[in-house]
DNA sequence: TAGTGGTCTAGACCACCTC
DNA sequence: AGGTGGTCTAGACCACTAC
């Protein structure tokens, strides 16, 4: 039983008083100053232990406002069924989910011709800096930033199917449009990684420190190579994946926690 | 373009140093004392910069020695075929998996009998509070925490699997065991999640701030209803996740990024 | 012993929000 | 105007690691 420092003391007890509902979900902690003086601590030493919350995800905080307890609503996505291969892919897949859980779907779009990183390019099978057609998405639920989608095309594909390229939406999907073309997507690898966010994500994902992202990449193989590679970065307190294999009929998908 | 706070530019200056190479992968950074003197801040500005580095995952810090730039070495679990309802299920395959890798596995086993929660009750279908078996697995890679397993089964298995409740392993796996009992595995339904850890997860994994854990639920079902519960929680930082769904036959499932 | 990070303080000033 | 958190400083002392 060693000493633990003050700050580390006082993140304790206020993480215990979150825990059994002292302080609810949305409510707000009591400022500084009080803290402070409730712990017989210097204002800075406060500010740590309150940073440690930050960091754990349990608490944010706003200038002028003060300590929020940080309330979680997750989203459920289906990802094994998600593009089952006869359904719609892209942005309609996100709005039908969106919508049938009563929520409000919105996204913005965009297309552009770049050099593929390594990463893709070692998944798509093609060489690092070659052209690939970038589609990429912005999504928010209820206008609440809930993640970014990039999905890059291969070069040698673009010659089969122009209108990957082309800005705007695609009606009915990528995916059947492409199956329109007889290039049929028959199967997918998907990878799953999480680490904390760039900058960069932090600002378009909204997210401050102590929310981690979800790194969803799925490559998706026609009968003879693959012909897209989708990034997908969510949110990690908004998202929960789920895949469902084997022989599952008369089991409802059933949620809550 | 909004003045940025001193620490914010301290930290960016050293995050692009670190991206660049100028640090690389397990080297040292200069010392606070040095880079105080470097951007003409006090010690504790400094701090704050090199913290938010750290809240990142870019660096670690250790009293006595400095900071570290982190390296990533990632582990790839294949999910859907890592017990693949044909395959040997619980330490076997992930023995196996890590001695394949060129890795050296061991682990820890503890055999409980629990009041079931209430996340894994609802996914059981049986009652919160009411009895299962806890079947707890902390696993280590060369040494290194890498994840830990809990499932759960419920309480009228027990009946039919009386030695799911003794203690130490069961050599030929438990699915198998469950198998030759006429309890057959027929489905599952993974759950994916991501958040920082708890206090105690980071210490039985040994992270630090700046590496979220991801959640990993499988629910394992047999023809008419749920038989187990395992709850996995990886270190963010080393281990990625693969599914793959379709016909991906001739497709190697290649690495690397 | 010297150098590193870890903790803590007291106080100053600024930026933001609400009234 | 008054209260909230955000930034920054200067300095003190402690704990750990290396030599």
């Amino acid at each position: 039983m060693s000493k633990q420092p003050k700050y580390q003391q006082i993140a304790d007890v206020l993480r215990r008083e979150i825990d059994n509902g002292t302080y609810g979900p949305g409510s707000r902690l009591p400022s500084e100053a009080e803290l402070s003086a409730r712990f017989d601590a210097s204002r800075n030493t406060v500010r740590s232990g309150l940073n440690a919350l930050v960091s754990q995800g349990l608490i944010t905080s706003s200038q002028g406002l003060g300590y929020e307890v940080s309330k979680h609503e997750v989203f459920e996505l289906n990802a094994s069924r998600f593009e089952n291969l006869t359904f719609p892919q892209n942005g309609d897949a996100f709005s039908t989910d969106v919508t049938n859980a009563g929520r409000h779907p919105h996204q913005t779009f965009r297309v552009e011709l770049t050099t593929t990183p390594e990463y893709v390019a070692t998944r798509l099978k093609i060489e690092t800096g070659s052209r690939s057609v970038l589609r990429f998405c912005h999504r928010f639920v209820d206008n609440v930033p809930w993640s970014t989608q990039a999905t890059h095309y291969p070069d040698w594909l673009l010659a089969e199917a122009p209108r990957l390229a082309e800005p705007g939406d695609i009606a009915e999907g990528t995916t059947r449009y492409l199956k329109s073309l007889g290039i049929e997507q028959i199967g997918y690898r998907d990878e799953l990684a999480t680490r904390m966010p760039t900058p960069d994500e932090a600002r378009l994902l909204e997210i401050g420190a102590g929310v981690p992202v979800m790194l969803w990449t799925r490559t998706g193989y026609s009968h003879d190579r693959p012909i897209r590679c989708t990034i997908t970065t969510l949110r990690g307190d908004l998202n929960r994946m789920n895949y469902e294999i084997g022989d599952l009929s008369g089991w409802d998908g059933n949620e809550s926690e």
